[in-house]
DNA sequence: GAAGATTGAAAACTCAATCTTC
DNA sequence: GAAGATTGAGTTTTCAATCTTC
């Protein structure tokens, strides 16, 4: 493999620290991260913002849902019963209270989900799926976990796979 | 420290694995995703959530800057003579060509920022930063490097940062 | 008054023109 | 006609009310 291949991991990499994505953190020449942190927050920022991409452009074209449409639709389909509380789908930090409502009004246009009323608490709204969602949601999620598998970690040793887990634990605990 | 701790880093992966955010991979009980894919999947959306979000929002409140726009202005930083041309600025897959041209409207209405057209090409524009940009870039970046080394490199060891760097290397590659 | 959910208005982002220069 | 940059229009996301029920 040349030095000039378009693709190669190490240019990748070094393309990506070179251009800075994601905050060059390094000031007047003074790195404000040490080298091999610096390398692994780049690399991070530019992992997730590729597969993202990938993944949200292929959802759409394939299936005319979003990410953040998808997670919705998979805490549905993975629910007993298939319905869970608009509040219960927003927790977990990633999606907001009322992005969650939008979604699900988009879904629910789509004939995907359905609300009705929460019995025990008047306030409260479940979110069900209906069998064309979750028809769309498998399809959906089944091919989201073969790029993911693909693209992503593919490349990747069961060990590498192991520490990331590890990894991601010691991170959360400080977030 | 008890298991009924808030914010335990194994709870933290845990609850993001239950609530499966990015798209529970895991169909009908049959995981779409061997189980550590999943946990390594789920864990690096999560990390990347939440360390996006506290960027995002002290780079708001600290400085009236967002992440998009901080980048931007590392790049100017970085650069000798502190301009480059706007496409240039786009290069590196995380902000599109409109984009760049959108936040270099806003940090030039702020006074961050001046545009000038390349002399020897005159369908390029130069960004080049001002003495007050270079300023606020500085303090800016400053600070979140110190978030990110706090936040999320705090936890980790040596060898965890340098085996980041080698799977970013790897995952880059397939992407 | 606090929690659950929705809504209006504003901000951020993307996509497809558009305009200019090569 | 292609490359560099901007713009208009539409969509998505957020933020701060708002409304209802506890």
């Amino acid at each position: 493999m040349s030095r000039t291949d378009v693709n190669s991991p190490e240019q990748a990499l070094d393309r990506a620290a070179a251009e800075c994505p994601g905050g060059g953190l390094s000031v007047d020449g003074v790195p404000a991260l040490p080298a091999d942190q610096h390398a692994a927050w780049v690399g991070f920022l530019a992992a997730h913002a590729g597969i993202t991409r990938l993944l949200e452009s292929g959802l759409s074209s394939g299936f005319g849902l979003s990410v953040s449409a998808l997670d919705v639709l998979a805490r549905l389909v993975g629910e007993d019963g298939g319905q869970i509380r608009m509040s219960d789908l927003a927790q977990g930090g990633r999606l907001s209270q009322s992005r969650v409502s939008r979604i699900v009004d988009a879904l629910e246009l789509r004939g995907l989900v359905e609300r009705s009323s929460c019995p025990s608490d008047s306030r409260g709204v479940f979110a069900h799926i209906t069998p064309a969602g979750r028809e769309l949601a498998v399809e959906a999620l089944r091919w989201q976990a073969l790029e993911v598998r693909e693209r992503f970690f593919a490349a990747l040793s069961e060990d590498q796979i192991a520490e990331l887990r590890v990894v991601w634990s010691a991170v959360l605990g400080g977030l």
